[in-house]
DNA sequence: GTCCAAGCGGACGATCGCGTCCACTTAAGA
DNA sequence: TCTTAAGTGGACGCGATCGTCCGCTTGGAC
């Protein structure tokens, strides 16, 4: 107890507050896994056994509590981007990268639009982030070309496109890991220069009927609104 | 006029009707590229100069809505599949139809949620015409892996893969012609055997951070929830 | 010109999500 | 234990969209 008031003093903040707003951040990702990062405000409160004004008091924007809510999904970006650039072998660093943030994609519903929406704060410290992301992708991309494995003419955008790609197919299936891996694996091949085709992931079980079942579900993708 | 109402009552439609059903297929295609097809129902009725109530007797749902207002880029595709397995060879059917596709989804904004949209139909004629569309789809690939030029794993379902991602990028660029054609070129390429690398469009003008300014936008893709 | 049903438009009630405000509760220091 | 300010919850007002209802208008047949 005495511990617990050290702490609280430490941020100023009082114990049940940081608690509550730990629930809100747990709800928030069931949430938003379950309906996309635009359900109600009101919905992810009740399910965090909480008021909606407590929420936005954590939480004033629905864009706060979107990258709060994936804060931890973020970091492991950034963490895949240092170690693919400690990777001896750039290829293989590059290809980890892609490959671990489609993974977290596909795995952590609601991340991808969450991923997609975080960014725009332009505010000093996450821009500097960014920017520093960007230079080291660049980094990585320029070491994997010199290395003789990635395609002269891949283009740093080119992960953007890939991304955005993915994303949109994950959002769209949510419930398809095959349709993801497959994608990433064809586009993996087509950036390496020597591309003897090489073993697939298995085909998504998708026939265009199946497919059109599964965008019936919530999570489809509209812009949604938009 | 005598002519004109003989035109009427051949399917038994007053020709204001007729008229005011088109005004509002013309408005729908306007506001659905706008703002994306999730637009007010009421902005479309303004936008055609008629009530909502006119609106609503035409096309009881928005579903509907949107099925009227692409049916046209539907037909084009139609068409290109059936140009693709005329052509003398399978690849080039292939490649034609798949760039074909995305460069309707690409072109005609709105039209990509609209096509994933609007398979839900289970409708007897629509359900008909789907299954013949995969049929033929699944002939043109077993030619192309035939004649040697498409990889023998490749799936029918990749192509819902394909148009899926693809639909996702210019949903969430929709201002993007070079992402996507980048896209298509690398996903082209993948599916050959013999993948030399080949020239690609020129890549998208796109940082991160550029990115992120243009998904600010409308249309940004937010499953719409999810 | 006359008639009438098909067609029209917009007002309206219902629903939903947002974000604030304020009276009540409680953590935690003294 | 007492005090108090930080924290809480939910009611509330607002604005947007939906889809229907009903009284008016008009195409087109005679």
């Amino acid at each position: 107890m005495a511990e617990s008031s050290r702490i609280t003093a430490r941020d100023g903040v009082r114990a049940d507050a940081r608690r509550n707003r730990e629930r809100v951040l747990v709800a928030a990702r069931a949430v938003f896994a379950e309906q996309g990062i635009d359900a109600p405000m009101a919905t992810v409160a009740r399910r965090a056994g909480v008021g909606v004004a407590t929420l936005y008091r954590h939480f004033p924007t629905r864009d706060a509590l979107v990258r709060g809510a994936f804060a931890q999904q973020m970091e492991t970006c950034a963490r895949a981007l240092t170690e693919a650039l400690a990777a001896p072998d750039p290829w293989q660093g590059f290809q980890h990268l892609v490959e671990t943030v489609c993974a977290l994609q596909r795995e952590e519903r609601g991340f991808p639009a969450a991923f997609v929406a975080a960014f725009p704060e332009t505010a000093s410290e996450h821009a500097r982030s960014r920017q520093r992301a960007e230079r080291d992708f660049t980094t990585l991309v320029r070491r994997a070309q010199a290395s003789g494995a990635l395609r002269a003419d891949f283009h740093p955008s080119d992960l953007a496109v890939v991304l955005l790609a993915h994303c949109g197919l994950v959002t769209a299936l949510p419930d398809d890991g095959a349709a993801s891996r497959r994608l990433v694996a064809y586009l993996l091949q087509s950036f390496r220069t020597d591309t003897a085709n090489k073993p697939l992931p298995p085909p998504a079980a998708l026939t265009l009927r199946s497919l059109l079942m599964a965008t019936d579900g919530p999570q489809g993708q509209r812009p949604p609104r938009g």
